[in-house]
DNA sequence: GTCTATAAACAGATAGAC
DNA sequence: GTCTATCTGTTTATAGAC
């Protein structure tokens, strides 16, 4: 009657070759596979993916995926880390930067993280979807990868604000809203372009008009 | 050699249910499971789910869930139709409404949506995530749902841009500044509080602040 | 309608040949 | 390093008793 608390292997205690032994084609198969399980992760996410797929795209056995990364949660995580520091970091430095005034930096971020979402177009959700159903993992690796530093933006907002230049806002808010406007079309995008019936081969364009819609509404929307 | 195509089940040509066929007891337990279902669904999304946890939830046997709704598929079907009709058409509703000016609009869209989310944390993640990981079957789906009434939007945008109320915005660049704002923390929440470093306590506090917040700054933000 | 038991297929992981 | 073959436990789904 009781559940056996059904325990699947113990995934941790087991080898896993960092460096390989051999010296001509290292690491060519051990890329290959970590370029294509970010390929087949991103578009499915972790848990829809079979470790099949990933060998199949990298055009190698199952049995490599896991010589090269032990489990698929750790080749999950590998993942994750890399997609997640390949957009942060960037944002992060733009806004920590002292010497950018505060309009500049908006005006560096939505150009930067619009030509990288719209030149990784999954990527975002991914992070987004992950983030939401292994909230816990997500956590952990985040600190890692640092978080955003909201001293000097704190100090630049009060500075602006006390000058008159702009309405007081918290830094909180103020990176909710750049990265809420930024990211949310392509976070959501199969549901936003069903809900404003636009073309999947409209996205693009719509994208580009973005690059000159946001700064002017954000920068506008700081104004007293 | 050849691999053999797997296919599982049939799946489709099975019987359901719709309409059980004693009195008494009826809707009792089909509704505890969908309960239950929506509540797993929303925390780890359908892949991760296991059938069991449903049941398990709802307090029945693993086989009543298959009796009412067939297919673990069918069953996600209805839980994310269902989560998407919870918030969608209102927000639609609001934007529709022709007796209501853009300012009123925006104020009352940010009131009810930042309550709603407040109150239902998981149901916006859980949505996007489903989203993007089954895009065919989200739109599908959404289709029947409806979409945002953008006639009017466009109109009353039109006009108010003629009369140098506001900034020229497109509707569909409306709807994604609006959405984004006030979806962006509660989609990407166990993110956002490790990047603006906000303890998960202080995160109602803060969804209390953005009520004042966003109605400045989007208006603001629509300014010439 | 609801349960127990079980079928049927799958997916992660490993052993061992080469 | 890379493959084939296989083991193990999971998971959806059904059969059939009550």
């Amino acid at each position: 009657m009781v559940k056996p608390a059904s325990s699947r292997a113990p995934a941790a205690v087991r080898r896993r070759p960092v460096a390989a032994t051999a010296a001509g084609t290292d690491g060519a198969s051990r890329d290959r596979i970590l370029a294509a399980a970010h390929r087949v992760f991103r578009r499915q996410g972790t848990s829809k993916t079979r470790t099949q797929e990933i060998a199949d795209e990298a055009g190698v056995n199952k049995a490599l995926v896991h010589y090269y990364f032990g489990t698929k949660e750790a080749l999950a995580d590998a993942v994750f880390a890399a997609a997640a520091a390949e957009f942060l970091p960037t944002v992060f430095a733009i806004l920590g930067d002292a010497e950018l005034s505060i309009e500049d930096k908006v005006r560096a971020v939505v150009r930067e993280q619009l030509d990288f979402h719209g030149a990784h177009p999954y990527l975002a959700g991914y992070v987004v979807s992950e983030a939401h159903t292994q909230p816990e993992r997500v956590q952990t690796i985040m600190r890692r990868a640092g978080t955003a530093p909201l001293g000097v933006l704190r100090r630049q907002l009060a500075a602006a604000a006390a000058a008159g230049e702009i309405r007081r806002i918290s830094a909180e808010h103020f990176v909710a809203n750049l990265m809420g406007l930024l990211v949310f079309p392509f976070v959501a995008r199969p549901l936003f372009e069903v809900i404003v019936g636009l073309d999947a081969d409209r996205f693009p364009a719509f994208v580009e008009a973005r690059k000159r819609e946001l700064p002017a509404f954000f920068l506008a929307g700081l104004r007293p």
